[in-house]
DNA sequence: GTCTATAGCTTGATAGAC
DNA sequence: GTCTATCAAGCTATAGAC
C-alpha cells in the first residue's frame, strides 16, 4: 500500500492540466478533486495555503521545467543556431505541440494586485532575460536583443492562443521552426 | 429623467471590461453589479439569459467592432500595403495601445463543450478568412495566404498577452509596424 | 427599468474520525 | 494521508414591489 493515493508528481501534472485548461477562477476545488482523485481535505493537507498554494506551487514547477529543459540547451555547446533549434525541440514537448497551453497565460486574468499574477509576471519577466542573453550573441545591441527575445516569446504565447481558439497547430510548428531568425536573424 | 440608468453603449463598454479582465469564471455578477452600476435584477432584465447572454452580446458586439471598423480598410481604396497600414491603425485604438487585451484571449478558457468558446472559435476564424483574402492580394498560394493570416493574428494576441503580463507595449506596437510585411512580405 | 429581498446552489476552507 | 461532514461566504438566478 502506497503512503500517498497519488505521488507528488502525478498530482502536480493534473493539478497543472486543471490550471492551464480552466484558468485561476475556473479551477474550483470540485474540478481539482475530480482530476485529482483526492477529496478537499486532502488536498488542503498538501496545500495548506489552499487553491492559490497550489497555482503558485504548479507555476514555480512550470518556471523549473522551462528553466531545467527549455533554457539549458541555450547555453550549451553549439552556434547559437544550433542551440537555438534544440531549445525550439524542447518548447515543443513542454507545449505538447501546441496542445498545452502556456500557464502564463491562463493565470494572468484577475485583478492587478492578484498575488498569483506577480508570479506570472516575473516568471515571464526571466524568461525574457534568459532568451536576450542568446539574441545578444548575434551581435546586436542589448536593446535589439530583447526586443527580439520580446518578439519571440510574444510568437509562443500569440500561436499558443490561436491554437487553443482553432485548434490549428501550424503557426505554433511554424513558428518554433523560425524561432534562430525571429531571435538572431538580420531583418527587424 | 433617463428611461434607463446607464445607456446601452456605455452598459456594454463596462460588461466588456469585467470580462476582459476576469475572464469568464472571473466576471462574477458582483464585479459586473459594481462595474456597471446596475443590481442582479437590472442586469437580469437587460440579459435574460444571464451571464452567458451577457458574455455573448459582448462578443458580439466586439465582432462587429473588428469587422466594421478594423477590417473595413482592408476591402477599400489603396494599395494593399497602405490598406493593412489603415487596419494597423484601428487595431491599435482597438486594442488601447496594447492595454485592452483580447476577448478572444480571456474567454477561451474552459472545457471544450463550453458555449461561449465556440462563438470565441467562430470569431477567430472568420477573422482568418478575412485577413487571408488581403494576404492573398500578394500573389501568393490561398494555403500561404492562410498561413500569413493566422501568424498575423498569433502575432496580434502573442504581443496582447505579453502586454498584460509584463506591462510592455513595445512588441505589440513593432508588430502593427510590421504587419504589411507579415501579411505580404516575401520571406516566410 | 430598477430596486430590495431571497432562494438555492457552489465555492473555498476546516474539524475531527480513521 | 485520506476521508466524511460541515461551515460561512460567495455565487447565479428569481420574485415581486415601485
Amino acid at each position: 500500500m502506497p503512503i500517498t493515493k497519488v505521488n507528488e508528481e502525478e498530482l502536480l501534472d493534473r493539478l497543472t492540466d486543471v490550471f492551464r485548461t480552466y484558468g485561476y477562477d475556473g479551477a474550483s476545488l470540485s474540478k481539482i478533486s475530480e482530476a485529482t482523485g483526492l477529496q478537499r481535505a486532502s488536498l488542503y493537507h498538501r496545500f495548506p495555503g489552499g487553491k492559490e498554494d497550489m497555482a503558485k506551487v504548479v507555476l514555480e514547477r512550470a518556471g523549473q521545467w522551462l528553466f531545467n529543459r527549455v533554457l539549458a540547451p541555450l547555453s550549451g555547446p553549439g552556434t547559437p543556431a544550433q542551440r537555438i533549434r534544440n531549445m525550439a525541440n524542447e518548447l515543443h514537448s513542454f507545449y505538447a505541440g501546441g496542445q498545452n497551453c502556456c500557464l502564463l497565460d491562463s493565470l494572468s486574468f484577475g485583478s492587478d494586485d492578484n498575488a498569483i499574477r506577480q508570479h506570472v509576471q516575473q516568471g515571464m519577466s526571466a524568461w525574457v532575460n534568459e532568451l536576450a542573453k542568446v539574441a545578444q550573441e548575434g551581435r546586436v545591441s542589448a536593446k535589439k536583443a530583447r526586443q527580439k527575445a520580446q518578439d519571440a516569446i510574444s510568437q509562443i504565447q500569440g500561436t499558443l492562443v490561436v491554437a487553443r481558439v482553432i485548434k490549428d497547430y501550424g503557426p505554433f510548428e511554424r513558428m518554433l521552426a523560425e524561432l534562430p531568425t525571429t531571435l538572431l536573424g538580420k531583418q527587424a
